[in-house]
DNA sequence: GTTAGCACTCTCGAAAGGCGAGTGCTAATC
DNA sequence: GATTAGCACTCGCCTTTCGAGAGTGCTAAC
């Protein structure tokens, strides 16, 4: 007994059904909605046997099927197959970006947003990461006469700013021949190399060791590259939307754990370097997702650097609309990213 | 009939008890567990005025009583009158915020965290508003030769940053100019009154027209006070904790709502510039918060600014331990940012 | 190989009934 | 006059029961 093409046409009526219904499907409902001009006893045949292959899971005797795991899997791998599908939520999701191009977090935001009112999950957006930036400017911006804020310029955006604070008041144009040094001797090291000249630096600038302390503690934070600085959520309720959360437990744990935005980001991240990928329900290893479905995709700045946008749903989830809503979301934000900080031909100019 | 002293107390033990339970109290409870040395028919009979002065209400005849908003008022009423109840939660949060002063999202977002964590509800933390903030110095640090990143200082702190792009390259000799020309002119202005100036700026240094188009952009972007940077929440689902919340359908309004933080932020900063507030039940006008209450606080910050932080959990909260928690964090915040960013003896010096 | 028929299983929802918590009233007591 | 014991009564909730309905597996016929 193998798996021919009859049997897997019935599968993929019966995971459609489930999809949409969330309740066991049963032989007369493929029979009479998917017909194929078979009756519900032949169909019944083929059911007992996907059960037998391991497609489909009975809740309990006198119920219908309902698609397992490796249903799922074979179903979703063979709409990868077939490439990506077009589809009119790339209108809605090209629309909502039209004109104003904002701050990277506020993109973010409104992509994390307009991604789970299309498709109706819970939406995930990272910001950029990847072999580690490069300092590009560094620059000290007058607070107060004791402080002063760090704008650290990378080749991938913008990192976020610091304020600091010294003893002995520092006017403007100091700070500035500051800035103009540090940009110098630090332009193109990464947070690491930063760190590692930063004593250097502190003996010749001596007179200004207050400040550099200051920045060397800075660098040293966020060497590590586990700093993340925001995770955009949308449409964490719409969860519990589905009879899948309808156990106030689970629920809760959930958006426990949506909450802790570190793990949240590491599970999401957590993709092979691989543009698209579908972790179904025991696959991505959360005990909290485990009826749960994360579909992931990549998108790119310039530099190649890639954040990562995803949706997670319920492991029957519309994978084909969700996939079609990640692919053109993933290239809308490569774009605008593009358009905003894309200057290489002028960086080349300069060379 | 009026409110007696004893009524008082049998009411409070009431409240106390509801709290604890979220099940309507009978009067043998009151009778045994908070004693007095009254029988139970003597209770019964002082619920029953309780309940027609409108203190009380009973979700059915052999239910025992639920506290109405009206009692909830007076509760939080004497308990505000008899000021500040000091708590072990004090310590607490103190706790978390020793060393290490962070960035301003940073606190807010490990404030929210704390504060939820402490109270086991839902906490909400607004950064600084108020009288719009002036500027102080205005700093463009370059990104490319076609972009450079804005970076405003206001009397209240950072504001957000953001890129500018433009066709004609600029150096950063001639950037910085530009920088210090900007915040001679525009120092102490509000975001109005730069957007007034910039015309006149624009014609003086007009070759660099195309800068001070993009920053004339930024301005008016931001003259609407009402662009809030961050809105930091904690604990949100803490609240499908409580049975008040054991409605899906409620829980997903009610989450649906704290998803939009405009909203939610509006929401918490609706307090008519009062220090510490409650409003309870029907009092927040907002439906999908009737079996709620909100507490809020304000922390300050130098020059005026005010930020808020908010507790929501349900009506039947343990008022006493929020505003002690609510207290004690926003001490702490005003004390963080009074430490970070306070410079008023620097800037007395500086005149 | 496909299908009709049938007995069987098991969940779900409604109806029924008992339990218990709590009340209000009355009459006795302090 | 306030307090309390006693008692009848109410009503939500829990459990049980039971029938309906959906679905299956098997067998025998096509």
């Amino acid at each position: 007994m193998g798996m021919d093409e009859r049997k897997f046409r019935i599968l993929q009526a019966i995971i459609d059904d489930y999809i949409l219904t969330a309740e066991p499907v049963g032989s007369r409902t493929i029979s009479r909605k998917y017909g194929m001009g078979l009756s519900s006893a032949t169909i019944r045949n083929e059911m007992s046997d996907l059960e037998e292959l391991g497609y489909l899971d009975q809740p309990h005797v006198s119920a219908g099927r309902i698609p397992s795991a490796k249903a799922y899997r074979l179903y979703v791998d063979t709409l990868l197959q077939k490439g990506q599908i077009p589809s009119e939520d790339e209108v809605s999701i090209r629309r909502h970006f039209q004109g104003r191009a904002r701050q990277m977090e506020e993109v973010m935001d409104q992509a994390a947003q307009v991604l789970s009112h299309v498709t109706q999950y819970m939406a995930v957006v990272l910001p950029p990461t990847g072999n580690s930036p490069r300092l590009q400017t560094i620059q000290l911006v007058k607070v107060s006469s004791r402080s002063a804020l760090v704008v650290i310029v990378t080749d991938g955006g913008i990192v976020r700013d610091q304020v600091i604070t010294y003893q002995d008041p520092i006017d403007e144009d100091t700070l500035y021949a500051i800035s103009r040094a540090l940009t110098e001797q630090l332009h193109g090291c990464s947070m690491e190399e930063a760190c590692g000249k930063m004593p250097d630096l502190m003996q010749r600038l001596h007179e200004n060791g207050e400040v550099l302390e200051g920045l060397s503690q800075y660098f040293t934070s966020r060497r590590d590259g586990n700093h993340r600085s925001h995770v955009a959520v949308g449409g964490a309720s719409n969860m519990l939307t589905y009879p899948e959360y309808s156990d106030m437990e689970k629920a809760r744990n959930f958006l426990s754990l949506v909450e802790t935005r570190e793990r949240l980001a590491s599970i999401i991240s957590q993709h092979g370097n691989v543009s698209l990928t579908v972790r179904i329900g025991p696959e991505t290893g959360i005990p909290e997702m485990e009826d749960c479905s994360i579909v992931t995709a990549t998108y790119a700045t310039q530099s190649g650097r890639h954040g990562t946008i995803g949706v997670i749903g319920p492991t029957r989830m519309q994978y084909s609309r969700v996939l079609a809503a990640l692919g053109a979301m993933g290239q809308q934000l490569t774009d605008l990213f593009g358009v905003t900080e894309n200057e290489e031909e002028n960086q080349q100019k300069e060379r």
